[in-house]
DNA sequence: GTGACGCTTGGAATCGATTACATCGAGACG
DNA sequence: CGTCTCGATGTAATCGATTCCAAGCGTCAC
């Protein structure tokens, strides 16, 4: 692969007069930066960006680790972080944490030690001790979806307490009141808040929402099954069912399925993140849906402002219910109901 | 950021012995060793994988520019590959071509300039020059899923010829006749060839595959959907659509209910690629499932191969049907047809 | 006792860029 | 006409690692 020597031979001038020409610095005379961009073209030169990198101490390059790619949830947000980065200039590099906490500190070190500029996460667990460190230490950070409490980094989300209340007035509407939760890890922000969110909600009716109707999920498939599995043994199962992510719903429809069951008529469901195939399943899913691509392009925006040297700004945008057929024939006409309870962007400066 | 010099003056030796130990060179001392070890530990040390790159020419990085990251075939290849990365000590950055050449054009630039150490492709169209001299120049390339053809690079892909005329078999079987297929960018060889298999296995049955009946669309949900109506407005519209992945399955679903329609009564549906929600779809879909993981795991068991130096062999494996309602009632009870035709496992030597 | 050998170790070159500093020449101005 | 200024250019240091080469030193055999 030719060099810059290389250019620089082939248009009889120095390295830094080809750098210079690279780089737009003004002070070159025509004729020297045509020779050079005649070089640069006949030899097919590339900039190195690992030497660049060394040099300059950047790399244009944003770390993005995620808790589970295969949640298109997250797909849709990586797909706009990515966008978002490239245009305004940087690269991404996605690490899976399969919500393992292990693998999710192996991403970190691992970009870390790439000299990424910046790193956005939605944390696995409630602090690992490796990104905590990398905090403090003052790598240009954003938390995104979830976060972890008490640390200094600005947090990119949605608030679902509206859209949850919407669902619990939504199911109880429909005669619902044995309501129980497939909930996420309570290390997760979202794990726990959400479930805090439908007890709130919840309690505003009168209902409770009891021990036995909180499932321990972690948001992948097999646990929404093995939960919705364990409430149909109750000896009184609960008549609806809300899904604290997309994944266990999945599975809590499968268990559904496998008992001979039907959604909504022997039981209602409900999830929390909307993706294009709830429209699809049978029944159509009612969902909470977050507004996931402004979520990924808030964060690189804040990110970069971080790393380009301006004050990073938190946001909070608001989720909204979309109601499908999943809780029983709805009664209302309107499918989408706003939240206006709820600002529509909330910023506070960190 | 402590530096390896750093540690050298920490632990009182040269940078050069701070090396060898960092990599297990054999002719280091105990003690040095174990200063040196200290010192890495009390400054919290990790090596600068810019500059150790630089030096080295190596990145330890393999590049993987997919067609699509929003559909979940892509998704799960990725995961996949980045799984097999990782076990082999590699990372992989992934680039989002959004099947559009320009896009794929970009990430190929911008990982090659990062010095990538090899790149896994599903090309986008049937001959970028930027990857056709890549490949020329000697970079570590294969090709997964899709290929350009002429170009000597491995492939590892799925062959479903066997899978296509199980479909034909299950469709003709169901008594459908009037069959029309939602066909990908003939640019692609994934798009021609499932044409084509669906032309040849349709051809022994007799049945024609007329032009009227081949709607093109670009892989995306949006163009199944815009297909389908054209083949619902047709005179004698077809009574079973093959669509050759899963988005543009779920544009045809769409445009079937915006239509008032039902599958499978109204209209038979298929799909290439299967997907977990097709399970959960109404009705569940139809669909040629690809051993998607293994595909991702020997793409880069073949891109280590070579970049190690060792040769690298294209890996063909077979998709097979997994049948389900969306064509009709199936009167087979098996619900998968195995294709005994083709062996599972293809390996020729490139 | 001494030369050879082998194990440790450090010095310095190197990878490919960027950039501070020095230099050179030409035009402007008094 | 001398000097001052400014634009264009080159030299060389630098980023943080790896690695070749030489040197120091202890040990062993003769």
């Amino acid at each position: 692969m030719a060099s810059i020597k290389d250019v620089a031979a082939a248009a009889g001038v120095s390295v830094a007069t080809v750098s210079r020409v690279l780089n737009a610095h003004p002070s070159v005379s025509a004729d020297a930066r045509a020779r050079v961009l005649a070089a640069v073209e006949s030899l097919g030169y590339r900039p190195n960006a690992v030497a660049r990198s060394l040099r300059t101490d950047q790399t244009h390059t944003l770390g993005l680790v995620i808790s589970d790619v295969l949640n298109p949830y997250f797909t849709e947000l990586a797909r706009s972080v990515e966008e978002e980065a490239r245009a305004l200039g940087y690269s991404v590099i996605i690490g899976n944490a399969d919500e393992r906490p292990d693998l999710q500190d192996h991403h970190v070190r691992n970009l870390l030690d790439r000299r990424i500029d910046g790193l956005l996460v939605s944390p696995t667990d409630g602090g690992s001790p490796l990104m905590l460190d990398a905090a403090r230490a003052g790598t240009p950070m954003v938390f995104v979806d979830r976060w972890i409490p008490g640390v200094d980094v600005p947090v990119v989300r949605a608030d679902g307490r509206a859209a949850v209340q919407d669902l619990v007035a939504h199911l109880h509407a429909l005669g619902h009141r044995r309501v129980a939760i497939i909930a996420g890890p309570a290390a997760t922000t979202t794990g726990s808040e959400r479930v805090e969110a439908f007890r709130a909600a919840l309690a505003a009716y009168g209902l409770p929402l009891p021990d036995v109707y909180i499932g321990q999920g972690d948001f992948q498939a097999a646990s929404g099954r093995r939960v919705t599995e364990g409430f149909l043994d109750l000896p009184e199962p609960p008549d609806a069912v809300f899904a604290a992510d997309n994944l266990m719903a999945l599975g809590a429809l499968d268990a559904v399925r496998a008992r001979g069951l039907r959604v909504p008529d022997d039981i209602a469901l409900a999830a929390f993140d909307d993706i294009p195939w709830f429209v699809h399943t049978d029944p159509p899913v009612t969902a909470i849906a977050q507004p996931t691509g402004e979520l990924g392009r808030a964060a690189v925006r804040a990110l970069v402002d971080r790393i380009e040297g301006r004050p990073a700004a938190s946001v909070t945008l608001a989720a909204r219910l979309v109601v499908r057929r999943s809780c029983g024939e709805a009664p209302e006409t309107a499918r989408i109901i706003p939240t206006p309870s709820l600002p529509p962007v909330q910023r506070s400066t960190t």
